[in-house]
DNA sequence: CAGAATCCCCTTCGATACTG
DNA sequence: CAGTATCGAAGGGGATTCTG
């Protein structure tokens, strides 16, 4: 019944930083669990900066990572449909918690600035 | 009292994200929270990779984002220790918990090699 | 429509050398 | 001991073009 080392915990750590990291994973993330099946073009212009071809590699990554599942329907125009998979809800809380502290944060910061007038 | 838009959300998403992400930032605090108050050369022998020009950059941004508190003691030869703040310690529930999805997410991708034959 | 392919920039990080 | 300075490689990400 060791403790866990941090160069242990440090896996985890970075599994799960894996998934949430690069520019836009947050916020494609927060668009299908909010707002549930999208198709590319849809996220495409809910995210108005970001070009095919980084969106393609989002997604596909989180498709490899069983969070978001991707289907494809053979029709002419091709219509692909993205989604989060029951898997990928477990990942809402710490997104949520992390959005939780991040907004803290800043406010915490914001307010610092005030005080280090040394 | 309408929801917060995904696009609204990532400001605090990627605020945290600011302070977690780094190739050694996890590691660093992990090894912070357990252990208390280290030295400099203690922090780098036990990040036995990272180069010196990486462990202050790193230290020196968590300063600044009030997590880590840094101590110089004017001595020859010098000695500078770095602890988390009282603040910093809110951070801790995320570290834990990013830690613990991440150690199942590896278990389940690990499971779902087994299983994805099609 | 939903991408694949290509080119290019810029940041991040590592290696090394120097300093108070 | 605890840094700073400089150089260079690697890779993430952007702009553009082409395709089924």
């Amino acid at each position: 019944m060791e403790k866990k080392q941090p160069w242990q915990c440090r896996n985890g750590v970075e599994a799960a930083l894996e998934i949430v990291v690069g520019k836009w994973k947050p916020i494609i993330l927060l668009h299908l669990f909010h707002e549930g099946t999208k198709r590319f073009g849809e996220l495409k212009s809910l995210l108005p900066n970001i070009t095919q071809k980084m969106l393609t590699a989002q997604l596909r990554e989180l498709e490899q990572q069983d969070i978001v599942r991707r289907v494809v329907y053979p029709e002419v125009p091709p219509r692909v449909e993205y989604s989060i998979t029951e898997y990928g809800r477990s990942l809402e809380p710490i997104l949520q918690q992390m959005h939780d502290w991040g907004a803290a944060h800043l406010e915490h910061m914001k307010a610092r600035r005030g005080v280090n007038g040394s």
